[in-house]
DNA sequence: TTTCTGACACTAG
DNA sequence: CCTAGTGCCAGAA
């Protein structure tokens, strides 16, 4: 199909004019079940450059739990979980099929770009 | 303004 | 696998 549609996310998430934790939170929200981005991913769709993974960590940190986006699939570049959350994570990861190897998610099978 | 700290990333050892 | 050191960006003290 002629996909004209950007998608309303994704065009939230690249609107340089809306706040950070939107535009942010909006990127988090594109991520399909099953599949994750690292905080540096993240930080190169949403800045287009990526220099700023910890501005990326400091919104999850403050306004991801609760808000409603998939938080969870937003994990550290070599595939393990932010300390005060692990846990709750890896269940949540392990629930939709993520594959899991020693606590590490398999980025290679499991990393999302944003396509 | 300097210093410390953080849900990060990367390189060395 | 683990610890250090460095680079990074931004907020708090």
């Amino acid at each position: 199909m002629a996909t004209g549609t950007a998608g309303p996310l994704r065009q939230q998430a690249l609107d340089e004019g809306l706040p950070l934790s939107e535009r942010v939170l909006a990127c988090v929200d594109l991520i399909p079940p099953g599949r994750v981005m690292s905080y540096k991913d993240v930080s190169e769709f949403v800045f287009g450059h990526p220099r700023s993974p910890r501005r990326v960590a400091r919104v999850l940190s403050r306004d991801s739990v609760g808000s409603g986006v998939p938080w969870w699939r937003v994990i550290r570049a070599d595939g393990s979980c932010a300390t005060p959350v692990r846990s709750e994570q890896l269940r949540r990861l392990a629930e939709e099929g993520v594959p899991i190897r020693n606590e590490h998610v398999v980025m290679a099978a499991a990393r999302w770009d944003g396509r």
